[in-house]
RNA sequence: GCGCCAGUGGCGGAAUGGUAGACGCACUGGUUUUAGGUACCAGCGGGCAACCGUGGGGGUUCAAGUCCCUCCUGGCGCACCA
């Protein structure tokens, strides 16, 4: 059988334009697919569209058009637009999550995952976006603000449905090791939101009361210097004792803060027990304690934690050493010898924290605790324009997750867009109905999921995007983990982790082999340009001009000043489009251009230069190739077998950048000796290798030469014999500087050739007066003669 | 503040510990062309030279852009995570 690759673009939304950054993320994916298809691998490199989404809806609203048919319209044209581009795509594979036959599967695994226990409802304080008019999962809130709108984010308490993911987040972290072919920096990325913490949870009891409130910490060491308890404002145990117009005014006070550093505490009426001591400990509500960390309470350690230590500060808070330092040193958060502890003075940390862990356990007090910084993928959202979510309503309030035999839920296309919340609320008809099991009336649920579900699993549907199932289990086996997947950096958190989450899931429910969805992640920067301004606005690059020594907008003759060169957008007006430049310098300058001047992971500066000059080594190739005599010669066999290889090589590891250049190199020899080539073997070696990044131009003279079709040809074999050099101009070192080299063959013999060497001018000179002390021979890579 | 990553000509960038600057851009001179956003030839780190040069300082090594320590600068990510 076939060895497969799956390579993957991450699918565009689509919004009715490609820009420059998909033309380089799929020229990337497209060379790789190429070159493995004439490998003989069985390829599967396919298409898709992540179709649901607010901007539909927004411009819905804004044009007086409906979301289907916005959408529909927009893949429609950017996939005109990107059949432009020849990619080798399989378009029989190609899906749309807004289709249907997409999201009716959806819509079954979320009937399994439910069924698994991974789906679950609950009331949830969650982040509203005030302008999208909808929730937000927290990894989509940034700074305190919506991911798209960059509203602040409020809290608002909701039933929503959310995925376990904190039931696999000790594998998401673990797997992230064997992701051997991730950028670092995500696998770090991804360590960091899962956050992992080990440490302790406390009990502590509340003075006069049944009750008590557990806290989680990492420093169970510093117990001893416990002197207060700070509860978010949020805690369950503030609710009890306040009024709900006290903690709205609490919260509101809070968020009136300016310097986001600020401590600020509410003195609570109550008291807690130190756990180990006869001594009271002082409750505060505290701006600084988080609600949806650990337990939503601390123990402050003012000697031991800066924040408590500010806080203590502002508070006359005693504050106790625990742990051995100077007192200049406080607040100490270092490791240290344990002080003023009764059974744990004289230990380290470590064995501070062991010892008591194991105490607290044999007394009740406490446990060892981990906690993670993940909270569980809340999928709700209050939009028409997503996959609708499989459950109905009593008037009781109960619900049902309905049966797969009653799917799909389908998406009713008669809505009333107004703007203002969702519209399937609206829409009575849809959304009641008689439940066939009860013969109640029952009301559908008008929630859509999140569109990061969409994405979570539409490379498996790739593979079998027709099947009456969601996906086919053989197939999975077969063609998963992605071989390449290739995208922004921008997705290292979302995307990515819900992506493996989903993949863990899936295995565990249908019994699959594979736990991983992407072997390979290869994230390519972006594309910038120049900016340009005059007074009041931006100016587009092709608006400018030098006149006089001066840059001027060419329309208004104003002058302009050069701004750094940065991301392509329409607002700084430094955008090209992809059209425009496929009209003027064709396919193949544009793909050999977006693998030329950086590495694909770096970002790529466009220049009216860059392109040009690609479109030039194209002409050149073109030029060469039309002379038909063949004088080849043994050189040129070795050299083209060189390159051969390493364009292979390069290929391979991503080294795009390289592979031009060695395709410049190679041309670059083979005009300036020229040899010319024919219809000979060798040109058809070259024209293979040319054939990933410049199908175009390679399958044309190809055609040309061989009156066959180039696909029909498989990817040279390297004779590793023609890569031994025999000749060499070996280098000569005297004390490690550089001093010339000399010609010989590879095994001399280092007696022989050490006499010819004393010959050479520039070592003589070098020599004079001196005595050798002693001659490194590192044999065939270098000679370093060692004088006192 | 914490964590990553990176500092190499005018610019983008190459260099399994072994000739630093491949390749491209820009630039300079020349040739062809009525003309050229074309093509071709030559040059292109600094210095007259010996030599000196990979952010600074130390170290390991016969040999360091590459490995180790330290500092500086820039970028990215996280950020009151108990």
């Amino acid at each position: 059988m076939k060895s497969k690759t799956y390579i993957l673009e991450m699918f565009p939304y689509p919004s009715g334009n490609i820009h420059m950054g998909h033309v380089r993320n799929y020229v990337i994916g497209d060379i790789s697919a190429r070159y493995h298809k004439l490998k003989g691998d069985e390829v599967v490199h396919p298409m898709g569209w992540d179709a649901f989404g607010l901007p539909a809806e927004n411009a819905a609203i804004q044009f007086d058009t409906h979301p289907q048919d916005w959408t529909l319209k927009n893949i429609e044209s950017m996939k005109s637009q990107l059949q432009k581009l020849d990619l080798d795509l399989d378009w029989d594979r190609e899906l749309a999550t807004c289709n249907e036959d997409y999201y009716r599967h959806q819509q079954e695994l979320f009937v399994d995952l439910f069924n698994a226990g991974l789906a679950y409802k609950k009331d949830a304080l969650v982040n509203w976006d005030p302008v999208d008019q909808t929730v937000l999962a927290n990894e989509q809130v940034i700074d305190g603000k919506g991911w798209r709108t960059g509203a602040p984010v409020e809290k608002k308490v909701l039933s929503q449905w959310f995925f376990k993911i904190t039931d696999y987040a000790e594998e998401l972290l673990n797997d992230l090791d064997g992701l051997s072919l991730w950028p670092e920096k995500v696998k770090t990325m991804q360590r960091n939101w899962i956050g992992k913490s080990t440490g302790a949870e406390i009990n502590f009891s509340i003075i006069g009361a049944g009750n008590s409130l557990n806290i989680f910490t990492t420093r169970p060491d510093t117990i001893y210097g416990a002197t207060f308890i700070a509860l978010s404002v949020n805690h369950k145990i503030v609710n009890q004792l306040l009024s709900q117009d006290e903690i709205k005014k609490i919260k509101s006070d809070f968020d009136k803060i300016i310097d986001e550093k600020d401590k600020r505490g509410i003195p609570l009426k109550i008291k807690c027990k130190h756990p180990l001591l006869d001594k009271e400990l002082p409750v505060y509500i505290a701006n600084f304690v988080l609600d949806n960390y650990g337990e939503g309470a601390i123990f402050g350690c003012p000697a031991h934690d800066d924040r408590d230590y500010d806080f203590a500060q502002k508070y006359s808070i005693p504050i106790i050493k625990v742990i051995e330092c100077d007192d200049k040193e406080l607040p100490f958060s270092g490791d240290g010898i344990v002080i003023n502890s009764p059974i744990l003075d004289g230990l380290s940390k470590n064995d501070a924290i062991n010892k008591i862990i194991n105490y607290f356990e044999k007394n009740k007090i406490g446990k060892k605790s981990i906690n993670y910084k993940l909270r569980d993928w809340g999928v709700s959202r209050q939009r028409y324009w997503g996959c609708p979510i499989p459950v109905i309503y009593y008037d009781d309030g109960s619900y049902r997750v309905l049966d797969k035999s009653e799917l799909p839920v389908v998406l009713p296309y008669d809505v009333n867009l107004n703007g203002k919340g969702n519209a399937l609320l609206g829409h009575e008809n849809w959304r009641k109905l008689i439940c066939p099991k009860t013969n109640q009336t029952a009301y559908r649920e008008t929630d859509t999921l999140d569109t990061f579900v969409d994405s979570s699993w539409y490379y498996i549907r790739f593979l079998n995007n027709k099947n009456n199932k969601p996906f086919d289990i053989n197939d999975v086996n077969r063609f998963l983990p992605v071989d390449k997947y290739i995208g922004g950096i921008e997705h290292a958190i979302l995307h990515l982790l819900y992506s493996r989450f989903f993949m863990k899931a899936l295995r565990d429910i249908y019994k699959l082999n594979v736990s991983e969805p992407f072997k390979q992640l290869f994230t390519q920067g972006m594309i910038t340009h120049k900016t340009y301004k005059n007074d009041t606005d931006w100016v587009m690059p092709r608006d400018v001009a030098i006149k006089e020594g001066n840059l001027i907008d060419i329309r208004s003759q104003a002058l302009v000043t050069e701004g750094p060169s940065e991301k392509m957008s329409k607002s700084k007006k430094n955008v090209v489009e992809p059209d425009e430049i496929l009209d003027n310098y064709g396919i193949d300058a544009t793909r050999i251009f977006m693998i030329s001047d950086s590495p694909p992971d770096r970002e790529l500066e466009w220049t009216d230069e860059g392109i040009q000059s690609s479109k030039n080594i194209i002409n050149r190739i073109e030029r060469y190739f039309q002379n038909r005599q063949t004088t080849i010669n043994d050189e040129t066999i070795k050299n083209v077998e060189k390159y051969v290889f390493e364009i292979e090589k390069n290929i391979l590891n991503f080294s795009l950048n390289k592979c031009v250049a060695n395709i410049y190199t190679l041309f670059n020899k083979l005009e300036k000796s020229k040899v010319y080539l024919g219809e000979n073997k060798i040109s058809e070696k070259i024209l293979i290798c040319l054939f990933p990044i410049l199908p175009r131009l390679s399958s044309k003279i190809y055609e040309n030469l061989f009156h066959k079709e180039i696909v029909t040809t498989t990817w040279p074999d390297v004779d590793k014999n023609l890569l031994l050099e025999n000749k060499l101009e070996l280098p000569i070192q005297i004390n490690g500087k550089f001093s010339s080299t000399i010609s010989t063959k590879k095994g001399y013999k280092e007696d022989n050739l050490l006499k010819a060497v004393y010959e050479l001018d520039k070592v003589k000179n070098r020599l004079s007066n001196k005595k050798i002390r002693k001659v490194i021979n590192v044999q065939d890579k270098i000679i370093n003669i060692i004088t006192d």
